[in-house]
DNA sequence: GCGGAGATGTTATAAAAATAACATGACGGC
DNA sequence: GCCGTCATGTTATTTTTATAACATCTCCGC
């Protein structure tokens, strides 16, 4: 039990971001996909590590231990959402979302602008 | 002339936001901004790590420096986008843009939603 | 021209992170 | 039942971070 600091290092940031994708993950999991070849030993200290700190728990599957982030992803996303909007597009909203659709990359069907677009009109609506 | 890591501790991740959200910064700015009470010749010594890592680079303004991240902010938010897209919003931009789009916040003003609803228009003639 | 305020440069030290060696315990065959 | 595999637990070591003391230099005003 020793708990508390809640900053993240640079490797348990990797982890968490990790686990956010995976939603869960075991320790060899996320060995695999962590860059450099930590060893099995090196990944678990770290998992350990960050249960102490509150950030991770886990869950005993069979024999084998499954972690999870203890913060919701929602909560998470939001946290990591606002920061980004705030440090890179001067706390506007608008700025991101016309950024994202101005991308080429252009990752959104058509039924993804039909929904943005009745968001945009309920938006407008509950503004008049 | 040392060079070179390029991962970033959370100290420094800190200071990089702060630039980004700056723009530019001298040593006793950013101290200001930074959480805990850290010393002068700690911030400093920061800065000066982060430039040997290629991180900032610093122009003199009369006699006391100014520093600024090299990676231009655009280039900077693009990859953060990107980074925060995949972990938390499974790579859809649309998912993005509708939670952003939600929120009760509500930073986006009629002007914006109009700009917003210009480029859904684009998005869809472009598809066709 | 001297002294101090406010910069920067250099170097040292304490704390934390990153990594891994070594030890232990629980199956699952043969 | 014994052995090897695959997990986990404990502890140690190296590297990096975080923080700051101490030294130096440059204007500015008196």
């Amino acid at each position: 039990m020793t708990a508390k600091p809640a900053t993240l290092s640079k490797r348990e940031r990797q982890i968490m971001d990790l686990l956010y994708r995976l939603g869960r993950a075991t320790a060899a999991e996320i060995r695999e996909s962590l860059s450099g070849q930590p060893s099995d030993s090196t990944v678990r200290t770290q998992l350990r590590v960050l249960e102490d700190k509150g950030h991770v728990r886990h869950e005993e599957l069979g024999l084998r231990f499954v972690y999870l982030p203890t913060v919701p992803r929602h909560s998470a996303r939001k946290s990591a959402l606002n920061h980004l909007v705030d440090t890179f597009f001067d706390g506007s909203h608008a700025k991101v979302v016309t950024t994202l659709l101005g991308s080429d990359a252009g990752r959104l069907s058509d039924a993804d602008l039909d929904r943005i677009a009745d968001l945009i009109a309920a938006a407008r609506k509950g503004s008049r």
